[in-house]
DNA sequence: TGACGATACGTAAGTACTTACGTAAATTAG
DNA sequence: CTAATTTACGTAAGTACTTACGTATCGTCA
């Protein structure tokens, strides 16, 4: 039985419940031989409660699409229970409204509704446990954050740890060069600076005072970041390079938490950056980490056309 | 919010858990670039625990119909994840499993799978409750009795009440004839004993120490019947007829109950009736009043071909 | 053993929604 | 006051199932 699959199968179950309740509804109604769907119910519900509405605010109020409510409404039409007139005021509205058969069928359908209804309620009187508080409650958690947050949240967290950091060597020189090249000829073109900077990253980046990281992803290097060295309080954050494949396996982030966690062992007050607004997963992430955009202070700006936005973030302060 | 509906509209409510859940599902695999579907999950779980499976054995264990299954295993097959073989023992069966392919996904999915539990079991724990065990009451209830029986159960004793009996009195005698010839210009041709009983009531039913009712519904008189008495402690329910738009609400159910109170009053211990296998309505009727049908005793037998099993409802006896 | 209903499967079409997209009216921006 | 954007609605097509139905194979009973 499907019932041992657990939670994962709860859309498959909850599906199937509400086709037994169409179901028998609509068997009901015929058995009544009231010309009446079950699916109609709420729009015909809420039009003998509110007199006319427009079709997306019953569609707002019912939680269904408006070509549902455009659909039903055209069944509920053909059978003469519903007719619609233009909005004075807004000649893009249609006001549906009941029928005076409509109204009519109100009043025999509505014994019926009590005894639906009542028999709804003995079925989860039976089930016990309040399910229809639980599936509100339900309703508002999913609301609040959806399955998917939910899930991605994990993914990410566990993929954070699959992740390993290692310091430079000079057997990974190579990657530091291919990495930040794959990135290079993707984005842009290679310029004569980065050429010489990757040559030498020793040299460049950590004989000036500055590291090289590099992450590992079931035991490839699939990403680099390095901190240049601008004074003793000022590190910057740059040429951070996670190839293709590994992208959106937390790589990057792994990577510039790291950078962080390391500017600040060196007793770094502030770290900067510089991306383009073009590349909306590094900002993301960048502003996800603290990083603030620094609108003036131009004084370490773009060395390369490319990179246009400086940001920032202060190491002294505890994340909000 | 269609939340104020109660349990009418749980079914809408369900389904869009449902769809909430699926939706979710497809984005997380798709993230994951994952080259799979939450729909494909029960049949590819079951394949993962089972080995090799049935169509129809699979359509059962999952609930699904079989089309469904033959559906998802065709997109699976499409995607290289799964194969199917003939069954040697039964050439008919098509034995569903998970090709190499197939199997090295699980290794890959399992994580999302295990992430995917979690966040339902998280969001299950906050709705709080014990959902799970709720909705799993809610589907052995709706086993043992579908919303249709609870429905109908109620509806049946709503148009029970609904039906007023009345007494012969000469100015009924006119609805006595009509009704009882709607009926047998339905079923039978009309008889010269029928036409001489249904002419004079009074003196062929009445007078010899039976009774006649009437069933009334909404101030219309819709249904009849008649008690002959056969001795002192015999009486023989007859000329039962209920007008064509009335029936399936219970007229018949009351007029019979009404016969049988009123036979036990004059203290009969017996009462019987003819009927024939054709009527299914009346037959079911009887049944569930307590008449038995009596294979041998023919003393009072058929007087009219068309009828042709007796039954029998012992009055002493208390309903089991 | 040969006709018979039962079972397994495949295919077609229906259902009750959805998303996607196009048009017209209303609102806002410049 | 015109242009661009937003909103309301209708239509088409997709989705994930279902029921309905046809065909092939299987047990079984006279």
């Amino acid at each position: 039985m499907i019932r041992y699959l657990g939670p994962l199968a709860l859309a498959s179950r909850f599906r199937r419940l509400a086709e037994w309740l169409y179901k028998d509804g609509a068997r009901i109604y015929r058995e009544q031989s009231a010309d009446f769907e079950p699916r109609w119910f709420p729009l015909f519900y809420l039009l003998k409660e509110s007199g006319s509405v427009s079709v997306t605010a019953a569609a707002r109020a019912l939680g269904f699409s408006h070509p549902a409510i455009n659909q039903i409404a055209g069944e509920m039409f053909r059978r003469g229970l519903l007719e619609s007139i233009r909005d004075k005021k807004d000649e893009r509205k249609r006001l549906l409204r009941l029928t005076k058969k409509g109204k009519a069928a109100v009043s025999s359908l509505e014994p019926v509704w009590a005894d639906i209804e009542a028999a709804a309620s003995e079925l989860l009187m039976e089930a016990g446990g309040d399910l229809l508080a639980a599936v509100g409650r339900l309703e508002d958690a999913l609301n609040e954050t959806g399955i998917y947050e939910r899930v991605m949240r994990r993914v990410k967290t566990r993929q954070l740890e699959r992740v390993e950091i290692t310091d430079y060597k000079p057997q990974l020189k190579r990657h530091f060069k291919s990495l930040n090249l794959e990135w290079l000829e993707e984005y842009h073109s290679v310029e004569d600076a980065d050429e010489r900077l990757l040559s030498d990253p020793y040299g460049k980046i950590i004989k000036t005072g500055g590291f090289i990281l590099f992450a590992r992803l079931d035991g490839k290097i699939v990403g680099t970041a390095a901190l240049l060295k601008h004074d003793e309080h000022v590190y910057k954050l740059t040429k951070m390079a996670v190839t293709r494949e590994a992208q959106g396996r937390q790589v990057g982030r792994k990577l510039a938490l790291a950078a962080i966690e390391r500017a600040k062992n060196v007793g770094a007050v502030r770290l900067v950056l510089l991306t383009s607004p073009r590349l909306t997963a590094a900002c993301t992430l960048y502003h996800s980490l603290g990083f603030v955009e620094m609108s003036s202070a131009q004084s370490w700006a773009a060395a390369y056309r490319r990179e246009s936005i400086p940001m920032s973030l202060d190491l002294k302060r505890k994340k909000p």
